[in-house]
DNA sequence: CGCTTTTGACCGGCGC
DNA sequence: GCGCCGGTCAAAAGCG
């Protein structure tokens, strides 16, 4: 229990090299790189960048790229947010910070560490209150807050790159593996406007009923998951029962309101809605904290695992959203993997044009993990790892929830993984 | 049968 | 005090 850093909850590690390899594009590494194009250019201006990824092979050789970490699945983040970054040599990395080319991450966070010739990045994204989800949201420097790379690696210069240039927004770079709930990141700059990063311990903020929220902004994933309200609901851990929805003022999306149904009585309260500013985001706020452990089976149709196969599979890929919302209710568990390909493709085709000018990255996802046994403990210390300073209290296990139950449940979650697509599938990364 | 989602009604906080 | 709005309740219906 002492190994997580007293409250765990604030703790969320993502280990990079799960989920995917890329590679920065330069002459010398597209050879070797699954990623026979693509970059991440940022100046030092954290706000200009670009990232374009082509190309992508997700599995050349390393066994695990498969997973993803349960800790980050936590906090309901599509497997399109995650990925393995090979950067190219350092001599594109400009000491001025000018202009450099570096790891590459969409949708929020950015972790970097390094593991041979690949850095691991993992892309996360802050957790906000719901005050701050007010904020525009169409930046991914918007959700970043921090950059950890692994201390036991050498910080690679695409990820010093970035830490460099992303300090102006007041972020806190750490080499800690584990950062504990002080380092919180109180402000980042947010196209230039400084945005407040609230958390229980940031006072200040009005509340309605004084209840702690904490929200978090991620990719929308796609129709497989999408529920005839509207939803789009990455799936977790926890099991949640859908107890309302209402239409909310000013945003053309309801919230949908979640209560934890893996334990009776359980307090535990999620609220998933789209972001305003960026409709392919998904604003999750989470109310009060689980009072048990992770469950280690999820209720048969529980949360957003209610799936109708076969009957709404093939449809979303040739309907528009507002038709999918109406009429695909396929679960997180069932995934017709050629429809949400197809969906994947469309959504592709359309960004590909729509975004074009700031090179929103996009990327392959990772196929399906099998068995949970291939988790390579070992291995997985050693990914790169991320640390969401005062960020997931709400997402987490509680305290007194035993150290070796929960890795347990930890590899016993990878079967609960949303995992869909396939190796030809793409993931655009918003 | 037990679970879910849906959806209108109800309640309470907040601003005016 | 009143009205708006967000959050919750609970009945009904659907699904496996």
């Amino acid at each position: 229990m002492d190994n997580y850093q007293g409250d765990l909850s604030d703790i969320i590690r993502a280990s990079g090299a799960s989920y995917g390899t890329c590679s920065t594009g330069t002459p010398s590494s597209e050879a070797a790189n699954p990623f026979s194009r693509g970059h991440l250019q940022f100046s030092s201006d954290p706000m200009i960048f670009s990232c374009v990824l082509e190309g992508f092979n997700s599995n050349f050789g390393d066994p695990f790229s498969n997973m993803r970490d349960p800790f980050l699945h936590e906090l309901d983040l599509p497997p399109s947010a995650y990925f393995n970054i090979t950067t190219s040599s350092s001599a594109e990395m400009s000491s001025s910070g000018a202009l450099e080319e570096a790891t590459c991450f969409g949708g929020g966070v950015v972790a970097g560490s390094s593991s041979s010739s690949s850095n691991s990045c993992v892309l996360a994204q802050k957790i906000l209150e719901d005050d701050d989800m007010r904020r525009p949201c169409n930046s991914i420097f918007s959700n970043m807050i921090q950059i950890s790379p692994n201390d036991k690696l050498p910080i690679s210069p695409a990820v010093d790159a970035l830490s460099r240039a992303l300090k102006p927004s007041s972020m806190v770079i750490s080499g800690d593996n584990m950062i504990d709930s002080k380092t919180s990141i109180d402000h980042c700059l947010v196209d230039n406007t400084e945005v407040q990063i609230s958390s229980p311990r940031n006072p200040g903020l009005k509340r309605r009923k004084s209840q702690a929220k904490k929200s978090i902004c991620v990719p929308a994933p796609t129709a497989p998951n999408s529920r005839r309200s509207g939803e789009v609901v990455p799936s977790d851990l926890w099991a949640w029962r859908k107890y309302g929805q209402k239409p909310i003022k000013d945003s053309p999306y309801p919230r949908g309101y979640y209560r934890c149904s893996s334990s009776k009585g359980c307090p535990a309260r999620k609220q998933v809605e789209r972001s305003r500013t960026d409709p392919n985001m998904l604003v999750i706020t989470y109310t009060s904290e689980h009072n048990h452990p992770w469950p280690t089976h999820r209720n048969a149709l529980a949360g957003s695992s209610r799936s109708q196969p076969s009957k709404n599979n093939n449809i979303a890929a040739s309907k528009n959203e507002e038709e999918e919302e109406e009429e695909s209710n396929s679960g997180s568990n069932n995934v017709n993997n050629s429809a949400f390909v197809r969906e994947e493709e469309k959504q592709l085709e359309m960004d590909d044009g729509e975004f074009s000018d700031i090179g929103i990255p996009y990327c392959k996802p990772i196929s399906k993990m099998k068995n949970s046994q291939q988790l390579d403990q070992g291995l997985l210390a050693e990914l790169g790892e991320i640390e969401f300073a005062d960020s997931v209290n709400l997402l987490s296990p509680p305290q007194g929830f035993d150290n070796q139950k929960r890795e347990s449940n930890t590899l016993d979650s990878f079967h609960f993984f949303d995992w869909r697509g396939d190796n030809s599938t793409k993931y655009h990364l918003v």
